[in-house]
DNA sequence: ATGGCTTAGTTCCTAAGA
């Protein structure tokens, strides 16, 4: 089964690309963030036309994820992290579907640096690792796919002088997305490319595109059961070049 | 990135993204 995340950068703006994905990529579940758009504005009649059930959490204007699966509506799980009562930004939510346990996260930025936001940002990621603590509990198999907006290492993006400064790079950010790993999650791409090189995002900004000048902060991690299945993972990069791309390409991975 | 797109919304500017 393939498994998908997919920053779509505004759903709305972004729902004949959305569409063309999903009849195109032979994706069982896609993970989406960056919906940017209220509850009432998911545009799932589409969604449905193109063979998708889903759930979304939506907020207007910023945010905003959904989880989406081939021929049938997920189970929710669970809507927003805990830990943050007062939080109202949707960046959480977590399914079921054939089993398997499924999150679509979108971790704040962070940016500026330093910060309330870069602040938010370390304390969104404490309260990530406490609910995949609670998830590895449960010996479940579980994928956490998302947007981290951490580029985990120096051979993740196409220039670490470029990026040293952001929020994205810094060593709390990697020590806080290193944590995870050695909790037991698997970094599905990674795996599959050790050796970095291989990018989820470029800037619409100063021809990043057309010199290949990304990074890799789009993630699949997986619980211990999960991993046991994993096939392959890789990115859609092809996406990306299309008219009215998102900045982010979809990246999948596939288990048994 | 000496910020040069793109999206959304109290829309003809501002905020946010990464």
């Amino acid at each position: 089964m393939k498994i998908v995340t997919y920053n779509v950068n505004g759903i709305k703006a972004r729902i004949d690309r959305l569409v063309e994905y999903l009849t195109e990529a032979d994706a069982d579940i896609v993970c989406l963030q960056e919906l940017k758009a209220s509850d009432e504005t998911f545009p799932l009649p589409a969604i449905e036309a193109a063979g998708y059930g889903a759930v979304w959490h939506g907020q207007k204007a910023w945010n905003g994820v959904a989880v989406l699966a081939r021929g049938k509506t997920p189970v929710e799980r669970l809507r927003g992290l805990p830990g943050e009562p007062e939080d109202e930004q949707s960046r959480y939510l977590e399914c079921e579907v054939d089993g398997l346990v499924v999150a679509s996260l979108y971790l704040p930025n962070g940016n500026p640096r330093p910060g309330p936001k870069f602040d938010y940002k370390l304390r969104w990621m404490e309260r990530l690792r406490a609910r995949a603590d609670a998830l590895l509990a449960e010996e479940v198999p579980a994928v956490l796919a998302g947007d981290y907006n951490v580029i985990a290492n120096d051979d993740d993006t196409f220039s670490v002088r470029a990026m040293q400064d952001d929020a994205l790079m810094q060593p709390e950010s990697r020590a806080a997305y290193r944590r995870l790993l050695a909790s037991g999650w698997t970094d599905s791409l990674r795996t599959r490319h050790p050796t970095g090189g291989v990018w989820t995002f470029w800037d619409y900004q100063a021809g990043a595109w057309a010199r290949d000048a990304g990074f890799r902060i789009d993630h699949l991690l997986l619980s211990p059961p999960a991993a046991d299945r994993l096939v392959d993972a890789g990115v859609d990069k092809e996406f990306r070049g299309r008219e009215k791309a998102s900045d982010h390409a979809p990246t999948w991975v596939s288990l048994r």
